[in-house]
DNA sequence: CGGCCGATTATCT
DNA sequence: GATAATCGGCCGG
């Protein structure tokens, strides 16, 4: 289990090395898991693409915690995000989890989502993880390193540098520049993913 | 594969 | 009262 100084750094630098661990999911004990293939950094009240912008709120209170906590918002009005508290407490800083290669418990993953199950678009979308994980509200604020937790990290693989592509955030709508091309978004290809998982016997 | 559209509701102004 | 860190269905190429 991936330790709290591991996430204690801010999000634009923790994104990237969230590439290639592995989110474990316990759900009725039962291991549920994916390699991280696709993350993206929001950090602290100056990014106008920030839910913490605005300061602390209801909703942006968990941002404010201490690294290695669960930042989990319901949107859209039908779906749960997935954030991963960075930083330091009291600076508001997250990175969103957008895409996993599943890994373990597929039958259950099948379970909790159906649609498009073991094809590369089963698990791409930060919408789409929670589904097949079981992640909702019920885990926001929750301490991924804390002993017992029923979700956490691993290590998993380590990609070359040169395999993790880099991009503007997805979804910003009209947050003002500079933060709408921000190249705060870091993911590996499903062909590269899928290569380096095999060779690695994960 | 790419673009447009409707779904559906907590949160904030 | 408007908006949203999305998704799936449906269309056209």
């Amino acid at each position: 289990m991936l330790g709290r100084e591991f996430f204690s750094r801010p999000a634009p630098q923790l994104a990237p090395a969230l590439i290639g661990k592995r989110l474990v999911r316990l759900q009725n004990g039962q291991r549920l898991s994916g390699i991280i293939m696709e993350t993206e950094a929001y950090q602290g009240q100056n990014d106008l693409a920030c839910h913490a912008r605005v300061g602390r709120t209801k909703r942006t209170e968990p941002m404010f915690a201490q690294a290695g906590h669960a930042y989990i918002y319901f949107t859209y009005g039908m779906h749960w995000l997935f954030n991963l508290v960075a930083d330091e407490a009291d600076i508001p800083s997250a990175v969103l989890i957008r895409a996993i290669f599943p890994m373990e418990g597929l039958a259950q993953m099948e379970k909790n989502r159906p649609m498009l199950a073991h094809t590369a678009s089963w698990l791409n979308g930060p919408a789409k993880l929670t589904q097949g994980l079981g992640i909702d509200g019920a885990l926001n604020q929750h301490d991924l390193c804390q002993a017992g937790s029923t979700i956490f990290l691993e290590d998993g693989i380590v990609p070359p540098e040169k395999l993790v592509r880099t991009s503007p955030r997805i979804g910003l709508g009209k947050t003002p520049e500079p933060w709408l091309s921000m190249p705060w978004r870091w993911h590996l290809d499903w062909q590269d993913a899928a290569k380096l998982i095999k060779e690695k016997g994960l």
